[in-house]
Parts: structure tokens; sequence; C-alpha cells
DNA sequence: CGCCGATGTATGCACGGATGCACATGGAAG
DNA sequence: CTTCCATGTGCATCCGTGCATACATCGGCG
């Protein structure tokens, strides 16, 4: 009973070990970062510029951010002539997100099948 | 509709907004911790000096991040003696994924409707 | 066609914060 | 008291952010 237990855990760690990228918390963990998305959540598809407007930060530090974000696959990236627009990626964060999600209901009867709340 | 729209898109804001800790994130964003995470879902309830065995770092370095995951509410902590153990903290992590999920879910058909996958 | 202004990004630099190490401290068991 | 486990502390180091500036690219206009 404990290895099977032990057997099950294992496979739900390797399984989370796909999925558990740390490139997409890096991107997240900054606050700026954070607020951009939201930001780009409550506007719609944005102007770089018009992003850079709503922040304190240089607009060059926004865009680096902006880069940092697309990179993770957070933002989407559209260029149109001079001007380089993003919006929020939703569905590939759904479904990051619902694989990861996925991963911990797996592992929730092993780690804590007692747990109170 | 547009402003419907917009107003649909600033309302999954504010709720995003609520959620979107950043302190989980950056508990997350160091792959020391994830690697943590990993192995304490493989491992189940350990020790801190058996984690701190399967990592090169000291273990007072180990013992931080151990301290840092349980503030984010990773990490269940657990006293006994001189001994203190750690589980991934399941049931916290798959409500607040659950809470994210869902306001992603929301502002999936705002801000790309049309999109191809 | 060619110059100019605008937009976005790259680069050099300084600062702050976090990591990792070594050691010291705190506490509990024997 | 000694031993072992976990954590706190001081220090060196590295990474990332933010700022300022320079560069590249595209549009517009004479």
């Amino acid at each position: 009973m404990p290895t099977a237990n032990r057997r099950s855990r294992q496979k739900a760690a390797r399984e989370l070990a796909e999925i558990f990228d740390s490139k997409l918390f890096k991107a997240l963990c900054e606050p700026v970062r954070v607020e951009i998305v939201k930001f780009l959540t409550a506007e719609g598809r944005c102007d770089v510029r018009t992003v850079a407007a709503h922040f304190p930060q240089d607009a060059s530090v926004v865009s680096r951010h902006l880069a940092v974000l697309h990179q993770a696959g957070v933002l989407r990236r559209q260029k149109q002539g001079r001007h380089v627009f993003f919006e929020v990626n939703g569905p590939e964060m759904v479904e990051r997100m619902e694989k990861i999600l996925g991963r911990f209901r797996n592992i929730l009867p092993l780690c804590c099948p007692r747990n109170e709340r």
C-alpha cells in the first residue's frame, strides 16, 4: 500500500516536472509585469507606447518586460507597420494552468489525504 | 457591443487582481525552489535535513527556501520534536490554481475570440 | 526620391535584492 | 552536558531592474 502510494507520487512528480516550467513563474514573479498583464487584460490589445504611458518606468524598460512576458508565452505579439501590439495569450495560459492544475489534483490525495480544509 | 466587451474585460481584470498574488510566483520563480517542490512531491513529507541531503546547497540555504515556500502557502510545516517536516500543500495549491484558471477562462473570449488554437 | 520624426529595441551603467557559504545561535533529545 | 537538527547572521557575489542614451526601422511629407 505505501509502495503503491509512493509509485503514484513519483509518477505525479514526473508529470509535474514536465509542466513546472520556472520560466513562466520567472516572468510572473515581477510585480511590474503582473501589473502589465492586468492592464492588458483590462484594456485589450495595446501598443507598446500605450502601455508605457500608464507606468512610471521608461518605455525601454516596459518593452523589455513585454518581451519577457512574450517569451514566456503569456502575451501574444503582433507587428503592424512601426507599431507592435501585445495582448494576453488567453488560450495558452488556460491550457498551461489546466495542465498544472491537473497534476496538482493528482498529487492531492497522495500528499495529504487527511487534510482538514 | 464594444463597450460591453470593455466592461466585461475590466471586471475580469479586477477579479484577476484579487488573485494574481505575485508572492506565489515569487516563491516559484527560483529553479531551486521548484526542484524542492518536485522532490517533496515525489518523496512526500520530509525532514529538512533529508531534503538538504539531495541538494548541493547548504542546509541553511535549503531551510530558507523551505521557509519562503511555506510563507507563500506552497508547503505545509509541521514541527515534531527537534525535527521540522514539510509537505506540499495540495489543497491550497489546487484552490488557488482553480481561482486563477477561472479568471483566465473569463477573459478568454474577450482578449482573443478569433484565436486559432 | 530623400530627409525627418516617431516607434520600438539594444546597450552601458549603477543600484538593490536575493542567493550561497560559513559560522554562530537556539532548542530539544539522550 | 553533549549531540544533533533547524534557523539566524555577516559577507561576497551575482542577477535583474531602472535610467539614459544610442541605434534600427518604418511612415509621412516636401
